[in-house]
DNA sequence: GTCTATATTTGGATAGAC
DNA sequence: GTCTATCCAAATATAGAC
């Protein structure tokens, strides 16, 4: 496929136009699940904000559930690159905190994209493989972290994502935009580590 | 009101059936939306359901909403009843333990009830103030029970949610029907209770 | 209290012209 | 790649007869 594009300049240009508003369109997307929440997506509503007709949408988009998988893929994405650009601390509360941090600022800055990668709150989706891929690839990296500072067994981990998902959960549901639960990463994080590592 | 009843016994017979009615298209409903999810519900397959047609529901529901609120309070009825029905320990260990146990275990049971009661998942809807008070009790009654066992600060009672809200939503999330997170609880509330109270 | 009939809106999706 | 036209199904909800 790549010596095709090097032959056809003009492929090259229609496929990155292509891309261009594929790109808006998911953005718009995005927009509309955090507005209104990640089940009142509408291909209608979507179509209207990009200023198309809505089956104009079916030329970048198999069905809905395609927009969504699309979605699912972005966010995982972003926070694996987030994952990839966080420098481990070689002390171990250090770099638990950074994890915690990382992980639950990135669940509380929006909701519809917690949803969407970690609740199972779409009747009927469930993403692709190419893109649960993606989301697997977050999983073995957050893992990894993890055991580089000593977590060996899976109940310490399971126990790990537990507190961790407890925070954001909590912060998203009882606190929306504020930091109550934010603020509690620097205890949870110390009474993790005091229980499996000791002091 | 109750008087009136006193004085037309008709009228009596008539309120039952009417409530027993209800009853039944509130436990079909609950089966709806256990096997498609909270959002799945519509009022044509639920009508469906209850050998009726769709428009008869609204001689019992003002709306979908209507129905969705219903849930929310049968929902916080069940866990309230099982906060009364608990045997509270005098020793603070076992006593956080039955706590963490009867609420993880009420959450795994049923993920759309657990999505309905403690997610915001449905566009639109929020609950009326009659069912959001059974949610302030619930609250109200879970929390008492931590100060009794010696929970003073918000800050601890925080830390607390959010270490059995990520059990449940853990459990539900990464092994639903199974006790993979279930049978962490008893690590959880050693790792909670030492860190909040000492050994 | 349940039905028929119907309004109204919205939704996802396809065919085919340009 | 975008449009018009259209289909079809499903949704919530109301009016009025029985």
């Amino acid at each position: 496929m790549a010596d095709k594009t090097a032959v056809e300049p003009r492929r090259d240009r229609r496929h990155a136009r292509h891309q261009a508003t594929k790109r808006e369109i998911l953005d718009a997307a995005w927009k509309m699940v955090r507005d209104a929440g990640v089940n009142a997506l509408s291909l209608r509503a979507l179509a209207r904000v990009v200023d198309m007709e809505p089956q104009s949408l079916y030329t970048y988009f198999d069905s809905k559930h395609s927009v969504y998988d699309h979605l699912f893929a972005d966010g995982n994405r972003e926070l694996l690159a987030r994952f990839d650009r966080l420098e481990v601390s070689d002390d171990r509360r250090r770099a638990l905190d950074a994890v915690a941090r990382l992980f639950v600022t990135f669940a509380a800055e929006d909701q519809a994209r917690y949803e969407l990668l970690f609740l199972r709150t779409i009747p009927d989706f469930e993403p692709s493989p190419e893109s649960y891929a993606i989301a697997v690839e977050v999983f073995k990296r957050g893992r990894s972290i993890l055991t580089d500072v000593g977590l060996r067994t899976l109940e310490d981990f399971d126990l790990w994502t537990a507190v961790v998902s407890g925070l954001s959960s909590q912060q998203l549901a009882n606190d929306p935009g504020g930091d109550r639960y934010i603020r509690l990463i620097d205890n949870a994080v110390a009474m993790f580590s005091e229980h499996v590592f000791g002091r």
